[in-house]
DNA sequence: GTCCACTGCG
DNA sequence: CGCAGTGGAC
């Protein structure tokens, strides 16, 4: 038996619907963590949800951020947010959860916006204390999955050159991220070294997908044992290519875990 | 071989797409009149409305108005606004199509917003001016049919003791579009005596079609000899309770012809 | 290009 | 309630 995570930024859980009714049945996923579900708590789909076989714990606000975990079975803990008495808790941009003796961090990491704007400040402090968060959790089994906003090199975005001030590429930001996960390992690339494998395609760029124009920035990171228990890892290019796709495409993994 | 005509104001016809695309394959219609298409004709949707078999005549512009003839076959003329030289033209209002002998005047009619205002005064005219428009055809056959927004009678709406004021329904308009109707048959009527059968179900009202709470301001009206030779017409309340629904739903009209 | 929120309309 | 437009976000 093995375990199937996913992470999938939604661009809206509500609009996603027809995507993720389509997709989710045939995926074989026991853990879905969804990011920018764009809907307050009172007006999650948890209907919809539960007709495709799931559980759904959830911290959304208005408009903008949220996360969700959706799971064949329930997790045995959760925990929204920060929750360490530092402001702001970040509740919709993290949500922890825990099945057996793992703990999964689904994350939205801030974008950031510009480098000369407060949002990217926030995006370097929000990594910052994230990656304690799951530190903490060392050498316990550790996954930290979801949006992260971060191109890690320069084979994860299209056309580097241009993205030097990016926020997403910066060099600055690079070596925070790769500081703040260098305890652990990097799912997809551990079975897709060198390839040039994205799982943001702007909707602006004109017949991104085909022509293979995007960004690496949704991440799957495991701790070195559960790295060991890793079977596989790959993006599933599929639903962003169907209609009314999410701007994002999701990534599994699969494990040899009982939980 | 029965020839069938169909009128739907359909409140965008891009947003209407599905109900269409769900209804019109099995409609059984050779020639249907819409209304509210919303839609500038470089953006008309000619592809879907090829794929569903059907010839598109369309004459529209941005967010109001808007008049499209679907048919199996195309129209062998067609006159888009009144095109007497007078203005406005009320082009994406009115457009007439000929089928050998039968002109069909797909038509929308101002609603008027309000008794006094300047837009209540513009329907009447309208009204006058078409029903010139189709009296110059007569005695040949003719079928004026399109959102029409009268309820000719006490019968044809929820209510008429509240209508009073209503522009839809106060007696000067009543009596306008009877004197300048008076040469037409209204097929509805012709069939269905007596009955409170409405074609438009306001949005706003909770369970309007359950209830059978609306407004018949969708009309067919024909020619005495094309009347004689209309074998049944009927409101097809269906569509109206579909997701995502117009607020009117389509009526529809056969007759002994071959065209 | 596709989300969201908000306003105006019937 | 569900269209349309506008402006902001990414």
């Amino acid at each position: 038996m093995t375990f199937r995570v996913g992470t999938f930024n939604v661009n809206s859980l509500r609009s996603r619907l027809p995507v993720l009714e389509r997709w989710l049945p045939t995926a074989g996923v026991d853990v879905l963590c969804v990011q920018e579900t764009k809907v307050t708590d009172d007006q999650f789909p948890v209907a919809e949800v539960e007709a495709m076989g799931y559980h759904a714990v959830f911290a959304g606000q208005k408009s903008y951020n949220g996360v969700a975990v959706l799971s064949r079975r329930a997790p045995d803990e959760s925990v929204s947010g920060f929750n360490d008495s530092q402001e702001p808790n970040a509740d919709s941009r993290l949500l922890a959860v825990r099945f057996g003796d793992l703990w999964i961090f689904n994350s939205y990491v801030p974008q950031g916006k510009a480098i000369d704007h407060p949002d990217y400040q926030y995006k370097k402090e929000f990594l910052s204390r994230l990656s304690g968060l799951v530190a903490a959790r060392l050498p316990g089994n550790v996954l930290w999955v979801g949006d992260l906003n971060v191109a890690p090199t320069p084979l994860d975005v299209t056309n580097p050159t241009n993205k030097k001030d990016h926020v997403c590429f910066i060099q600055e930001l690079r070596d925070l991220y790769a500081l703040k996960t260098s305890a652990l390992v990097d799912l997809l690339r551990r079975f897709h070294d060198g390839e040039e494998l994205y799982s943001f395609f702007d909707y602006r760029v004109k017949n991104a997908l085909e022509r293979n124009i995007g960004w690496r920035i949704d991440h799957m990171l495991a701790s070195p044992a559960l790295a060991g228990l890793c079977r596989n890892c790959w993006i599933d290019k599929e639903p962003r290519g169907w209609e009314k796709p999410s701007d994002h495409t999701p990534m599994l993994a699969d494990f040899d875990l009982e939980l």
